[in-house]
DNA sequence: TTTGCTAATTGGTCTGATATATTTCATATT
DNA sequence: AATATGAAATATATCAGACCAATTAGCAAA
């Protein structure tokens, strides 16, 4: 019986061998309006900061509804591209997406798979020291002052592991911000209070590390400080698999 | 005349002194009920793959609109976090983000932010080393299976530009999905398209280059094969810094 | 068994009214 | 003259209720 409904099933979800169409998609109001501005946002037709007609005029002109436009432009928001303002003079401002939706997203994709800790770390390993290369090469002196005063701050707390902790993230993510490559600093962004949240604790407890912690990052700062992109990558390679080896990997 | 109007707005926009307030933010009821749903799914305390109440319960029991109810499930579906069917025994399932949601996310930030090519290549250099790192730990019989037959794709298609192209996409890529690293995969899937669809017509004209190319995704298949990790990733990481070198990195 | 009809259920869409936020501008106040 | 104050104007926000459209369950007929 289980059988006969199986095959039954297939015969209906499957393909029919002929022509095999596969599951045509209807699209709705809401999806093509999005869409079509979607296109004329990111081709560039609507300019960054430019005003959207009012919702009732979207409407009157493309035909729908104003609940269809709605729906339509609570989309884009959500993709980072309109800004909508209540009140005269309200509206929908077109805007770029901010590294901040890209945050989002990953941090819902991590949080609701439960990714395990080790692929963090995994991808954490992949991007520093790359940041750290990027850093050395086109650091400016702002970052130089931010990365040092973070350094400072490490330093000054090795007894306080809860400064010690937030100094360390610092650190790490100014670092990433030197790089001035949004992607990495978006994507590190995205992972890196999961990862440091985690294995900070468990690893910086044990009397010394914190010593030995402290003296490679004051390596990393000063190689990034002198502009040497080789020697800041190899390095943060090091740190961080050292880490890495801590925890194990199989977490 | 103009000082006198900017006065007037700090003193309206600007910190009252005693107490300042910071811009009270008014939540919309949509965005609410988006939020409260959201935890619930992240939260796991609605399960994967279980149906939410239909649209009309959700606004009897929330007492909101209908119209709010529909723009909260839109938002969290453009999230990846609902599917939503129309029809009897339809509604809104709770599932998980898939990678597609970061890739659509990263390529709209991309797109309209127009990221210069030298970013993308950047973060390539950084992901794709570790990723074959990673392939030579992890890589199932399957996984080296694809990457070998995309190789010999490769191979078979020396002389015609256009195949060697997509054969050397695939081979990469099939080595990233072999680091079976969700968030690595993911951040490569959503920008390889772009970096490769520029990169490769510029640089594997030349004749010879793509015989050197073949050689080299050799050696990388063969340290995957062997289950080298720390060759395979030299190998990738020369690989891809050789790319980067004849773009010239300043794009 | 298969096919086709019918009804039930659910999302999709539209209309139009009202509430609320925000700016503008004229007016009153000090 | 500078500054509150308040009414009007103009957006979005929200709601209520109707009807349309897709999909499925269940029954009936071939």
């Amino acid at each position: 019986m289980v059988q006969k409904k199986d095959t039954a099933k297939t015969e209906r979800g499957g393909a029919q061998r002929r022509f095999s169409l596969d599951r045509i998609k209807i699209p709705k109001a809401a999806d093509v309006l999005a869409s079509h501005l979607r296109d004329e946002i990111v081709q560039g037709r609507i300019a960054n900061g430019e005003m959207l007609p009012n919702e009732r005029e979207l409407a009157d002109n493309s035909g729908l509804s104003r609940s269809s436009v709605r729906e339509a432009l609570r989309m884009l928001e959500i993709e980072g591209l309109l800004v909508t303002k209540q009140g005269r003079n309200g509206g929908s401002m077109v805007c770029q997406p901010s590294r901040d939706t890209i945050v989002k997203t990953v941090n819902l994709y991590i949080s609701s798979r439960k990714t395990r800790l080790s692929s963090l770390v995994e991808a954490r390993s992949a991007i520093e020291p790359s940041a750290a290369m990027l850093a050395a090469r086109y650091r400016t002196a702002e970052d130089v002052e931010a990365i040092s005063a973070h350094h400072q701050r490490l330093l000054d707390n090795l007894d306080d592991l809860d400064g010690f902790l937030r100094a360390n993230i610092d650190w790490h993510m100014a670092i990433v911000h030197a790089s001035h490559n949004d992607l990495l600093i978006a994507f590190m962004e995205s992972i890196a209070q999961s990862v440091y949240a985690v294995t900070n604790v468990e690893n910086l407890n044990p009397e010394g590390v914190r010593q030995k912690v402290a003296k490679v990052h004051g390596l990393i700062t000063d190689a990034i400080k002198a502009g040497d992109p080789a020697e800041a990558k190899r390095l943060m390679d090091r740190h961080v698999n050292a880490y890495a080896e801590h925890i194990g990997m199989t977490a």
